[in-house]
DNA sequence: TTTATTGCTTGCAAATTGCAAGTTGTCACT
DNA sequence: AGTGACAACTTGCAATTTGCAAGCAATAAA
């Protein structure tokens, strides 16, 4: 109940898509989803930048709402929730590339693992592919 | 001075991207740059989201910063400061075209000019050589 | 039946946002 | 030279959001 809908400052995709994902976290815990496969929500505290529970309980929250991600229980464990990307999660798979590319091309002392910024730079159709199938294929239902 | 340099959580590209793009203006700022060939500070204001000048001043002043925008007076009015894209600003092109693509496929109601979208679908590499050259062309020296 | 784990929520201080109003340095006109 | 308008900001302040720490309910493990 603490984030509202809050109504459109424009018609403008850019706009849109930003109201969702324009912050410092939510497209942090994607890259999670998307290249670390992390599934619960322990695992996304784990990552360097530290998130707090909070904020990631409330941006979970919203990429559910937004039908990026949908929750579920695991039916191992209780206990735990399984968080899996959408197809509309999974076509945000190329945007991240390309904050990966531009980062790691602009900002020095970043570090992305060399193999997947020569792959995004040379064959991203069939990396994009690979990591489609990848998810498809370790989710599991 | 309200804008500290804020040291890296991380490493991670997406993580040091996100930290200087990751709000609900600056890329928008962009978007007005590089597809609406903005320059005056008075121009983004006139952006239907209604950005405030305080946020446009230090969005502009991050971006500088990081050398994605230059500010220069501009020679036929002492007024006007004007401000252009650099080469890290330009490559940010490819980001601003995802984020077009998956909030045009996947926001309804959101409206991208549709030759817009569908050239950034079927001819991307032309398309971003084509807005870099505009750019190149208008901008002048 | 205690103890640990998991996925949260709650409180609260600090930082950021957003609106309105003010300030400074040019022009433009008379 | 004086007046008014304009462009690019800055400043004040209330409201919202963030981030840290702590707490809590529901399993599960020992």
């Amino acid at each position: 109940m603490t984030d509202s809908p809050s109504q459109r400052r424009s018609a403008c995709p850019v706009s849109v898509s930003l109201e969702l994902l324009g912050d410092r976290w939510t497209l942090l815990v994607l890259r999670d989803l998307i290249f670390l496969r992390k599934r619960h929500f322990r695992d996304f505290l784990e990552s360097p930048e530290r998130i707090a529970t909070n904020i990631l309980s409330s941006r979970l929250r919203n990429l559910e709402q937004a039908a990026i991600v949908t929750r579920r229980p695991d039916p191992d464990n209780a206990r735990q929730v399984i968080y899996e990307l959408t197809a509309k999660g999974l076509d945000l798979i190329p945007l991240l590339l390309e904050l990966i590319l531009w980062g790691s091309r602009y900002e020095p002392g970043t570090q992305a693992p060399p193999e997947l910024v020569k792959r995004a730079r040379e064959d991203r159709d069939g990396l994009i592919a690979e990591l489609r199938a990848a998810f498809l294929a370790g989710g599991d239902g």
